[in-house]
DNA sequence: ACATTAAATGAAAACGTTTGCATTACTATT
DNA sequence: AATAGTAATGCAAACGTTTTCATTTAATGT
């Protein structure tokens, strides 16, 4: 039988419950981690002997192992507004599912930051990593192949990007809701995206807006190409400004549902009608985007779903299927019409 | 000179580093923990060899060692909506900026899974942990007080709180707000609150509306108290079967900003204009508050500088300040008057 | 009941750091 | 130039687990 002299000391450790059970050390850890490994009133024994002890156990001791950390990073833009909560909520729910912990960090939109978050991730050794899109530093890229750390990239489908990546074409995305605004009967058209630089979401559904409104002979003159950072506010400020400054346009093709709806308050402020004077259109199709009034037209991109499958790519990749990297899931992109949007 | 036979090995380890840059792994460890006890000269010789060998360091064998984790963990119930967006980016930075990475995750207010979500974090070392208000479970506290963890609470104060906490007076918030209501001479008042179990802050608030409307001799008929989950929808939904059914109020009081916003959209979109035919109010004052059209009445919260100071207070306990346990800050609260309501 | 095989458990080494103590290398003082 | 004092570094033990291998215990077939 396992013994031990009894040390005083504040916070039990896996020997004091393995004393407590009669047991030794190596069968406490094997009821945690191979259950099936250990007879089941033994296991009893040990469960009774944690709650007496009120052991709780070390995730560090465990890590240090170089195996199971028992979490995964997430490195997101920003937590500050609707964008990414819908996505990170089903992740962070289906990982949890299976066990693991999130350690979440921002990054603003500063790529070179988002480096230095990935490095600090790995120093607490998370067993894979989610990222937001596919523009990221050289330095990032590296990074994550030399380590070869399990990682997948949410919110936009490649077709050859290096890594695993799940979500819907964003160019594509933009296509569709511009085809719809033409189709519709618009020709009157202004664009509203943020800036696209370090941006690969924002860049291709702002290339695929302006391309297929290209093909289709439609020109939108500088003055209702709106740029604006993706908040609501800004969002206004910036409709705001072209309303008063420039001729108004019958239709508004935004980035996000994030700029639609400060398109669609400026407009109504100003006292214009959303649809009847204005269209307006959003992509990504958050969840509140069809509780508004009026709900907003807008290419669903699935957030929830787009978070579920990432989670589920990387926890793959974590249980060692490394042969199938990258994989590449694309979501359909579908357009929702909704009360933003008439036809004229 | 430290001397080692060289294994091979796929990850760095602080061994290769020291050997590299031709030090002992204690002076590597000194470099990154107490840079000021090693010299200039081989602090740089050392960082060459990190920058060589792609050397991350191990949280994991460093938590191991009993002290800094690097990490606290924030518990909240859902990352869903705008709710604690503002506050989590908030807290996030700011700890962020003194070297800490966050574990987050979510419970969707359950208050057993909350418990369970606690030991996860604690088996991951946190150095701190922060919750939202002050509807815990038994267990919860339990575990906290027995394993001396630093803890703050955020979004209520409370004046005899057993652990910290920084927030407004939820209370005070609902009476606020109510007064303001009748001060702009409303008297025909519906209210519409979330679920009250297992929520102070929802509770605290109603409380405080309520009690004031009855101390000034307004009774709010059943059917105008509105029961309503967190969410756009279904706020739009229920003040959509309020306003269908019953006669409309003149004001409609809302427990937070989110079910305003759904109130004021089921309003529009009966054709009620706000405020003219009806006022609605919220509480906490989210980003978006101010820039939706029109914009919400409603009480200040300050999600930021809670979050900020929160994160302050957690790190001063981390850092070893205990005696000032339970330090509480209350954060003011104050009405915002804007457009979503109108004296009659 | 006995041998054979399988299942359960224990002993001890390993994981990658940090830190108290011992040692060595500098600085300043006389 | 010798010495005391301090700063910088190295050595080795610890931190709390997991896991391989060896051993004991139980189960099975005859």
């Amino acid at each position: 039988m396992y013994n031990k002299i009894m040390k005083h000391k504040t916070n039990v450790d896996i020997i004091d419950v393995a004393i407590h059970a009669g047991v030794s050390p190596a069968t406490v850890s094997r009821s945690f981690n191979h259950p099936k490994k250990v007879l089941a009133s033994t296991r009893k024994r040990i469960e009774k002997a944690i709650l007496q002890t009120g052991y709780i156990r070390n995730r560090a001791a465990q890590a240090i192992q170089g195996k199971r950390s028992g979490t995964v990073g997430l490195i997101v833009p920003t937590l500050d507004n609707a964008i990414f909560s819908n996505l990170i909520q089903a992740f962070s729910d289906e990982i949890r599912k299976h066990g693991f912990t999130m350690l979440v960090t921002t990054h603003g939109y500063d790529l070179n930051d988002e480096y230095a978050l990935l490095r600090s991730l790995l120093e607490h050794r998370v067993e894979g990593v989610a990222l937001i899109g596919h523009d990221h530093s050289k330095d990032t890229y590296n990074l994550l192949e030399r380590r070869s750390v399990p990682v997948v990239s949410m919110w936009s489908y490649k077709r050859n990007s290096k890594i695993s990546c799940v979500g819907g074409e964003n160019d594509q995305a933009g296509r569709a809701i511009a085809k719809h605004i033409i189709n519709i009967g618009h020709s009157q058209i202004a664009v509203a995206f943020p800036n696209v630089k370090e941006n690969d979401r924002a860049r291709d559904r702002k290339n695929g807006v302006l391309k297929y409104l290209t093909e289709n002979f439609i020109e939108v003159p500088d003055y209702w190409q709106v740029e604006t950072a993706y908040s609501v506010q800004d969002a206004r400020d910036s409709a705001a400004k072209m309303f008063e400054k420039y001729p108004c346009p019958t239709a508004v093709i935004t980035g996000n549902d994030v700029i639609a709806q400060g398109f669609i308050y400026a407009a109504q402020a100003k006292g214009l009608n959303v649809p009847n004077d204005i269209s307006v259109t959003g992509i990504g199709d958050f969840s509140s985007s069809a509780s508004s009034f009026p709900s907003i037209t807008t290419v669903r991109m699935r957030p929830k779903k787009v978070g579920t499958k990432a989670a589920l790519v990387l926890l793959d990749r974590i249980n060692g299927d490394r042969e199938a990297d990258p994989t590449r899931i694309k979501v359909s992109v579908e357009v929702k019409s909704r009360e933003s949007t008439k036809s004229i």
